[in-house]
Order: C-alpha cells, then sequence, then structure tokens
DNA sequence: TATGAATGAGGATTCATTCAT
DNA sequence: CATGAATGAATCCTCATTCAT
C-alpha cells in the first residue's frame, strides 16, 4: 500500500514538475510563482506542498527527473551505431537537447547555485546518482576510445569529463546569449558554430 | 565645476559599487540589499539613489567597471614580452581574474541576463564598447598569430572569440563549482586543471 | 459553489472597507496605511490583497458601495408618502449623509479625482451604472414636478441635476467647514444653515 | 536693513511660489516635489528653505497670495459701473477664474483640509484677514442691495455669504469635473452652464 | 545668502508557506 | 488526499528636510 501510494505521488510530481519547467524555461524560476505552476499543472497552490516540501525541492526534482532524461539520451548516443566521432558528437547533441529542455537546471548544474536547491531532499542524492551514472558511461566511452589507439592516453577521466563538460557547457550557453549577434553580424548559425566546435573539442582528444 | 563634480561622482560610485561586488560575490546579487550595499559603503540608503537610478544601474555600472579591469588586465598580457602561447595562458587567467573578482557579473556576461541590467543606463552602452575593445585586442591576437604561422588560418574571427570564450568561461565555472571534488576525489588542482585546460583550448588554434 | 465562494468574498470586502472609511474619514485617504486598515478589519496585512487588488480598488469599491447606500436612500426618500418639497430635502438630507459618512468618496465623486480610482477594477462599471441609477431617479422626481405643474418647465434634466448636485454638495462642504466658525461666532446652526439653504435651491425650480 | 531684505525676500517667495502654482496646477500639490519647484523657480533646492519654512508653508503663502488676488479681483467687479445683477456676476467670474488659476488653493479654501497648510505661518493670519476684506466687500455689495430694495431682507449676511459661496463653488467643481461630459452629451458649454447657474443664485437673492 | 550633498523615515505590494477542514 | 483561506516577512524606492560650507 505504502509502495502503491508512492508510485501514484510520481505521477502527480511528473505533472507539477513537468508545469514548472514549462514556466521555468519561459520567465525563470525566480519569476515563476507556485500559484502559476500549481495554475497549469492543474492543482491547488497547497497541493503542491503535499507532494513537494518547497519550491525548491521542485527545483531538485527537476535536476533529478531532467539528468535521467539526460542519461537516457546519451546511452542511445552511445549505443547508436556509429563511429566514435559520431557518438561524441551525438553525446554534445543530447546536452544541447537538455539545455535546450531545462535551460535554469543546466546552469545549475554546471554552476553551483545550491540555494535553489534542496540539499536534504531525497532528489538530491538521486541526482547525484544518476550524475555518476552519466561520468560512468562517458568514462567508458573514453576508455574504449583510448583502448582503440582513437584516443590519446588519459591519465585521469574525471578530470577529462570535467573539461569536456565545462567547454560543451559554456559553447552551449555562449551559442544561445550569442545567437542573434551569430546570426545578424557574422552571417553563420549557431547549430553550425555548434557543430564546429563539438569537433574541435573531440579533437583535443586524439 | 561641473567636471569636478563629476569627478567626485564617480569616486561615490566606485565605493559603492566596490561594496556591492562585495555582498553579491558572498550571498548573490538578489540576496544583497540595498541597505546592506549602503551600509558596508558607509553611506545612508538614500544616498545610493543619489549616484544611481537604481539596483540594476548598480549592476550596470560593475559591469562596466568590471570589463574596463579585465580589458587592462588582457592588455597587460597581450603587451607583456612573452610568446604567442604564454600570452594565450595570460589571457585565460585575465578571465579567470575577473571571474574571481566578479563572479556574478561573469556569469551575466556569459549568458544572457539583461532583465538584471538597466538597458537605459549611460553605463550599458560603455560596457559595450569595452567589450568591443576586448574584441579588438583579441582579433588582432588572433591575427598576429596567423600571420606568423603559428596558428592555422581562421575564417572567422568573431566565431573563433565566442569559441574561446565560450570554452574558457565554460572551463572556469566547472572548475570552480567542482573544487572541492576535484581536489578532494580526485588529487588534482583547480589551477592545474585550468592551465591544461587552457592549453588544449591553445592547440585547436594551430 | 462558486456563488457560495463569491457570497463570501463580499462580506470580507465589506469588512475592510468598512474599516477603510473609518480611517479614511479621521485621517485622510492618503494618511491611512493598508496596515492600519488590516489591523481594524481584524485581518492580516497581506489578506487584503486576496480581496483587493490594491488600496485603489479598495477605494474604488467604496465608491460603488456608498453609492449604493446613496442610491437606496434617495429611493427612499422619494417613495415616501410626502409632498414634493419635503422629497426634496430628503434627497439634500440623504446626500448630506452620505457625505456625512463618506466625506473623502464624496469629495472624489463632486471632483474628478480618477489617480485615486482603478479604472479598471470591477467597481468601477459598477459605480458607474449606480450613478446612473441616481439620475434616473432624479429625473423622474424632477419630471413628475414639471408634470404637475410644481416646477416650471426643464429644458435639459442633466443640467439641472448637475446644477443641484453642485450647489448640494457645495453646500454640504462649506457647512462642514465652517462648522466651528458658523456655530461659535454667529450663532447658527449647520443644520438649519443647510435647511435653508436646501429651501432656497428648491425655489429655484419653481 | 532688516525692511530691506524683507523686500527682497518677497520677490524670491513670489518667484517660487508661481512656480509651485504652476506645478500644482498640472500635478497636484502632493505629486509635486520640491526639486522641481526649486528647478522651475531656478534655484538651488535648498534655498527653498530660505525663504519658506517648507512646503506647507509655500502653500499657505499661495494661500494669502491667490487670495489677495481674488479680492482685487472682486473688487474690480464691484466698482464696475454695473447694475447689480451685473456686478453679481462679475463676482462670480472672479471666484472662477480664481478656481482656474488656483484650483488646488480653491479646493482646499472651500474644504478644511488644514493638514496640507501651516497653521503657524506668517500667511495663515494674513490669509485669514484678506479672507475677511473679501467678506466685507460682499457684505456692503448685499447691504446695498438690500437699501435699495432689490433684494429681500438679510438676517444674517455671514450665512448669506456663505450659502452663495458654497453654490457658487460647488457649481464651478462640478462643471469642471463633468466637462467633458457637458459638453459631449448633452450639448452645452460649461460657460453657459454656470452663467445659467449664477443668475439662479441671484434670483434666490431678489 | 545660497546650495550641494546626504539621509531617515516611511509604505505599498509580493509570495512562499501553513493549516483547518 | 486536496485545498481554500490567511498571512508574515521581506524590500525597493521616494522625498521632504537638514546642514556644513
Amino acid at each position: 500500500m505504502a509502495r502503491r501510494k508512492k508510485e501514484e505521488a510520481i505521477v502527480h510530481q511528473k505533472r507539477i514538475a513537468e508545469a514548472a519547467i514549462k514556466l521555468f524555461k519561459t520567465k525563470g524560476i525566480d519569476k515563476t510563482k507556485m500559484d502559476e505552476i500549481a495554475a497549469l499543472a492543474g492543482y491547488g497552490k497547497a497541493t503542491l506542498y503535499v507532494y513537494f516540501k518547497n519550491k525548491q525541492d521542485i527545483i531538485t526534482f527537476l535536476s533529478y527527473y531532467s539528468l535521467k532524461k539526460l542519461r537516457d539520451s546519451i546511452l542511445d548516443a552511445i549505443n547508436a551505431d556509429n563511429n566514435q566521432e559520431e557518438v561524441f558528437l551525438g553525446v554534445c547533441k543530447s546536452i544541447e537537447n537538455y539545455e535546450k529542455d531545462y535551460p535554469e537546471i543546466f546552469r545549475m548544474s554546471l554552476d553551483n547555485i545550491s540555494e535553489k536547491l534542496d540539499e536534504d531532499s531525497e532528489w538530491a542524492k538521486k541526482t547525484y546518482d544518476v550524475g555518476e551514472e552519466i561520468n560512468k558511461l562517458i568514462i567508458n566511452y573514453l576508455d574504449c576510445g583510448v583502448s582503440q589507439g582513437i584516443f590519446t592516453k588519459i591519465d585521469n577521466y574525471r578530470e577529462e569529463i570535467f573539461r569536456i563538460w565545462g567547454m560543451i557547457a559554456g559553447l552551449i550557453i555562449i551559442a544561445n546569449s550569442k545567437e542573434d549577434y551569430l546570426k545578424g553580424a557574422i552571417c553563420f548559425e549557431k547549430d553550425i558554430f555548434l557543430e564546429n566546435s563539438y569537433k574541435k573539442i573531440y579533437e583535443t582528444l586524439i
């Protein structure tokens, strides 16, 4: 029964979280009110507090929820029957989509905006676990590349992942930020800019 | 006399801005109250409004003020009697220091958080101009490298700058974010991580 | 259910409005703080904003609320089994009471102080409608008088109403303003002054 | 010398007061800032406090200053070589102009808005005196009318003045307030409305 | 006298959160 | 479980006024 309850709860949580992320994307986290989330999700305001401790908890849940999607997406990219570089570009694209769907969460995960998160939330730990899963996937990917002699030797896989992740994230953010500028003044597309950039990062591994 | 007054104003503005940035660094922009800025700067609360239109205006001033410092720092790096790679690392270090001193502003400039800025502020335009100055400095640096055959041909300098800037920024942010993690679990230093990373970026230019 | 809620809301609105008018009478609208209204009404400050959009909305509600009372009072006066002049005096008395109970609102309706009102409030339109109802009542009263040959022909009923209304209002205001003066220096009562004055106005209709 | 000083002061006071009334007329007393008055008058803000104790003092001065003008205007109307009714209409017109030039002051003098006045101001007493002068002028005018058999006997001149004043004031205010309404919907002009009304008041005296 | 400079006191409004039902 | 109802706490900004010069 307790189990049953829990399963039902997740349905509501997802419904609420999806309403939240829609609003976060449009208006930003701070400008999004609990009222609006409740209204869009189709609940009474107080009901949000049945399924989440507070606003931070919703955000923390979204971290988990979105990161799981990212993990699945990366998994797909890695499992695709592609060569090493194509897989790399696929992973980059996964991250790019992650940012597109969860821009606020993406920035928070890059940075350390703990104030918007609820460290004590049950989702915090789960988020960490999924993050580790992703790390493992990437480590494995890199390791394969090294084994096959495609990549040069990597001393510290974690370091390498952070490096790659940081560069990709920075590129995605700046590409969004300067999108108008890029298109208008310099006549090149964000997508092309990013793909070229991903390739350059890939080259640093070879 | 008008001149005299204006000069005096800038003194107060700097004093206020420096108090502001201290608090921004510690507590974030949103959590920093005008009262606190005033108190730390040694002024009455209302005095802030003599020298700045509003909170956004302070932030916009800080954008300008900090970017000027970055420009000077980059200029020093470029003018230093170093080889091409050392200059590159110097520029990266300048950006790193910029982030260290003005983390909130740094993120805002990377991203597009115009809502915290006052577009109508007199500082907005000046900020843009200094940004362009910096772009020119970097373009010139890259161009010299190309001329000397150190760098490969660059089709679009702006694009290249955005790429470099994005990657550096992403690395710095992630390095800060994971500082504890990096140090503790993996036994390597943020500084070394960043320097290695800068070098990898440099290599993409060669 | 929706109906039920709405009915309940009006109870709170009246309670708040009545607290507000008490304070407005004593201290004036501008000097009356939302805190004070809340305290006197027995609500938390934020609760006011559940039932009213803002301070202006309270005032706009009061316009409506008070004007309805005036309408009812005028209706009573007109329906009373009195002769034409007595009815007229009754209407004047109604207005006099309206001013006594809602002095701030009275002045606002005489004058054109729209800045204190919220034009977009749902109460704004209703106020207008009740105002028109009152006009119709008076027009009808005048028309009867004309038909019965008591009053001389009236070319423009609206004009006549404005004239009467303006004169009565001016008299009431000055009577209040000079109340001390009237009583003290000249030894006559405000009530008598007003009644005499009303009669003079009545005579202008004959 | 003290005398000399005082004479000079009045020049500044008038200059300031005239700037103030211009702004009061456009924006209302409350919305008019001391800064704006100073700027329009061509003084530094602090200088206002050399010539006036505070904002209320300026308003109180304006009461006096404007009432003197009204007195002069009424005097002209009375001294004009006109018949009794024409003089009456002239006095009404004087009041009408008074309202036009000093709308805020006019309402304050009709009502009892002491909070905007400085009772302790030297101008408060002088205002009272000029008010009395005006009363005497009107009393005299009425008395002449009675003596000549034009007006019916008046028991209490003060009462009669208040009555007339109140009615005129009410008419002027409502005429302004409904100006658009009067013109648009009912096709008659404010001026004609007022003149007709003045005549009706005059008739109450006969 | 004239004023530039500085400020304290003050107030409407927002919103996450609680709780009785 | 679901929620309507209620609210305390929080914060930016305005402006009349003072005072040293």
